[in-house]
DNA sequence: ATGGCTTGAGTGTCAAGA
């Protein structure tokens, strides 16, 4: 099966995109960040036409979550839990067999921001939570925006970036966590080009510098990652017209 | 040069993203 996660920045304005990435791509699931909608405002009927299920945690102007499957998505699960957060910033759902969890991380700002303090607390929860689904689920895919760059290839000037929010060293520790409890990190379980980032600032001239981070990611469980046969970047769709400023992530999974 | 774009809110211009 193939599995997929995008940040779209706004579902509103990208639903022509992800419908038109849909009909080439025709993942078996897309993990949707940043939906920016209200669930009553989830444009459920343009994804139906276009042949897929969904399931969604949406609010009013930020967060917001949805996983799209082709086939119905089963024990639909919103949030972490035993953390109670206000914004929604997971969904989980089983789609053949295998446990999908959409995530979107806090950015964090700033380093002596709340909401990076917020962020660090959030990460916790998340790992803590994700070690109890791993035990509950072996098939298990974490599939979104971490908002973090783990390593310094994944950043495009690394001596800029450094100290900064998204590359902080407990940013990265609280990423190092997941993978020690046997994520691995679909993307680097093969060769990929040199300066591969999944987002790139709308300023000044960011993607065609390729001035990016690499902070979106699939993550899989061991039994996942041994059946992982590709993960990529998909760069198109960052060249359309009124971009999200993120790219699709996409991994192919042996049945 | 703490700027630079984009979105959503809402009709001023600001918060938030990364």
């Amino acid at each position: 099966m193939r599995i997929a996660s995008w940040n779209v920045n706004s579902l509103k304005v990208r639903l022509p995109q992800v419908l038109d990435w849909l009909a080439q791509h025709r993942p078996d699931a897309l993990c949707l960040q940043e939906l920016k909608l209200e669930d009553a405002n989830f444009p459920v009927a343009a994804v139906e036409a276009a042949g897929y299920y969904a399931a969604y945690s949406g609010q009013k102007t930020y967060n917001g979550v949805a996983i799209l499957s082709r086939t119905p998505p089963a024990n639909i699960a919103p949030g972490i839990a035993g953390y109670d957060d206000p914004q929604r910033r997971v969904i989980s759902a089983d789609v053949d067999g295998v446990r999908l969890v959409c995530a979107y991380v806090p950015n964090g700002q700033s380093l002596d921001s709340d909401k990076y303090r917020y962020k660090l607390a959030w990460l916790a929860a998340f790992a803590g939570w994700l070690e109890q689904e791993l035990v509950r689920h072996p098939r298990l895919a974490v599939l979104g925006d971490y908002n973090i760059a783990p390593e310094d290839r994944d950043v495009h000037d690394p001596k800029a970036w450094e100290g900064q929010v998204l590359v902080s060293p407990p940013e990265r520790e609280a990423f190092r966590r997941l993978t020690k409890l046997g994520f691995s990190d679909s993307f680097r379980q093969f060769e990929q080009p040199e300066k591969s980032y999944s987002w790139w600032d709308y300023r000044m001239n960011g993607f065609k510098r390729n001035l990016g981070l690499r902070i979106d990611h699939i993550l899989l469980s061991p039994e996942l990652s041994a059946d992982c046969a590709s993960c990529s970047i998909d760069l198109e769709p960052r060249r359309n017209e009124r971009p999200s400023d993120h790219a699709p992530v996409v991994a192919e999974i042996r049945a």
